[in-house]
DNA sequence: GACCTCAACTGGAATCATTCCAGTTTACGG
DNA sequence: CCGTAAACTGGAATGATTCCAGTTGAGGTC
């Protein structure tokens, strides 16, 4: 049972929505990833075998940055762990990541409309995108 | 010797300032991260063997952290980039990261007074910094 | 000004996430 | 049901960084 969002897609529907073709391996990660919040590719890759068997590391790949590409997943790369994925895309929200274990928290922009988003000196650079990362210990690695 | 302006350190007074050993990689690296912004541990490693001749990778890497543990140097660390070091350190200012070939410029705090620097919800983590990333293209890259 | 000790350095092997490659399979439009 | 480009397989390669065991040297001590 997932979140309950006006979007109740199933993940084959969100695949066509986007135009991608419809594989297991898609659909158990596109799964995979919805049930597990913030799942490294590792976690995603042995919960598509745990679904289907046998199933590539490379596979695993392609398809997360398929559905990245494709906007049906965000990828969060914190600095000194492996990648992680989640399925809240379109929002800007941004990240609480622990220091130690790398877990992850979703953190709604607090100012309410994207503070930071726009950097007072641009230096030249055709800024697209603002990333505000939380650093800190998570719940379990602050005892 | 002169006994110069307190802002006008040298690499040796700066080390002995934190209480860290003077040596040659530690002054070359200082001076190398200092002369080019923000350089990668590549560069430095380049610039230090300019300058003495042969000095192992792991003394690069060693001399880093020592000096980013003192504060001496800021380390950035670009998703999808080597990490790149900084001798601004104190200031929370933030930085735009080019998506083609990582170049990095330096942007002040836009809003004035660190504005995301609390999130709405820390999710129970005990939250000690907070980041911003600009991601776009360098002036060269747009092109 | 020689001595001692631990921090700092050497060099080579190892790690880990991720990507590259060449060949095989499969979804799905015609 | 067929053909073809898109996906997948499995194994080797990459690149930044770290681990390890042994050697060197900075700087306080006598």
């Amino acid at each position: 049972m997932t979140s309950t969002a006006p979007t109740a897609a199933t993940p084959e529907d969100l695949l066509r929505g986007v135009g991608l073709r419809v594989t297991a391996p898609r659909v158990a990660a596109l799964r995979a990833v919805g049930d597990s919040q913030h799942a490294t590719a590792d976690d995603v890759l042995s919960s598509v075998r745990a679904e289907l068997g046998t199933v590539s590391v490379q596979a695993v790949y392609d398809v997360l940055h398929a559905l990245t590409d494709a906007d049906l997943l965000r990828r969060i790369e914190p600095a000194g762990h492996p990648a992680r994925y989640e399925r809240r895309t379109g929002d800007n929200h941004h990240h609480v990541v622990c220091r130690e274990c790398g877990a992850i928290g979703d953190v709604d922009c607090s100012v309410g409309h994207a503070p930071c988003l726009t950097p007072s000196d641009d230096r030249g650079f055709v800024v697209e995108t603002a990333e505000v990362t939380y650093w800190g210990l998570c719940p379990d690695c602050s005892a």
